[in-house]
DNA sequence: TATTGTTATACTCTATAACTATA
DNA sequence: TATAGTTATAGAGTATAACAATA
């Protein structure tokens, strides 16, 4: 069993009281977002995996014959950045990359047998980790945390349902 | 006036539908923060500040003759990441670093007349900054978004008020 | 002309071990 | 011994320009 030590709090001895720190919303969701990376980090270390292939693998694996393209812009992510995900993941069998007959400069990514079974581990202790990072929030608050973390992201468009 | 380019969207075209797309939380808060961080990036850059930068700033503004070990708590880093930042802001000006007397280790940060002063203007470029972020969340939904983000950094300890 | 995947590159942020000078 | 600040280093994520192959 690993040791996840979640939460790692920074000493604080001499820290300045809260009431005297005031940052900007943007920088608490950095505070936020670092914790729960580190976390994940340490949760999908056992698999081989980091945050970003570990997404790669789940939506291909949801997703089975997409392109690289459509992975970036579902990962929200630039398509030079993607290469060396999608390297790693099929370098280790986890996917294949199939020419698409229909254009040929594309692929559609699969996952591999292998792909899918690493795939469903790795989101049980992923969803152990979120119970840990997100579990205090009942159904509504973490709904609402959600929901305004989209909003922030698409600039509160989309919101049309 | 600088183009500020908020939410720039990516392409659409044969996206997945968010129905089909299914990511662990910790995803929506990295693509929220990344919007945010890149919105702030622009906003600071007129400044000549990064987001760390101006944060350490506005931190020894606002508490002079705090100690480098206190600002990397107060900001959540680690304490030789602090280094860097706190040379460009020596060099190019905007704080003193004086030698506490009685603790020859330590450093006392100050910032200098053009320190406060950048940090006001930097101020104001901010707080638009968080008006096109978050301005559409009324201020409960804004103070529950940073009240959950705040508990989930904190491991939901802390309530205690 | 435009797009898919790619290479090269640079920047930013984060984390750890080990050092120095003080305490 | 422990702490404040530092150096060195490695890893991870992000962004842009430019290219070849294909549409």
């Amino acid at each position: 069993m690993p040791e996840l030590s979640a939460h790692s709090d920074h000493d604080d001895i001499g820290a300045i009281s809260d009431a005297t720190l005031r940052l900007f919303a943007g920088y608490y969701m950095k505070r936020a977002f670092n914790v729960v990376q580190a976390d994940l980090s340490q949760t999908l270390r056992p698999f081989g995996l980091r945050m970003l292939t570990y997404s790669a693998l789940t939506v291909i694996a949801d997703n089975p014959g997409l392109r690289q393209a459509q992975l970036a812009g579902a990962l929200a992510m630039e398509r030079p950045n993607m290469v060396a995900i999608i390297d790693e993941l099929h370098r280790r069998g986890l996917i294949r990359r199939d020419r698409d007959p229909a254009d040929r400069r594309a692929y559609a990514l699969m996952p591999s047998l292998e792909g899918r079974q690493l795939c469903e581990r790795a989101n049980r202790a992923v969803k152990r980790h979120e119970a840990r990072m997100f579990g205090f929030l009942d159904e509504n608050e973490r709904a609402a945390l959600l929901r305004a973390l989209h909003r922030v992201e698409t600039g509160s468009r989309g919101e049309h349902e």
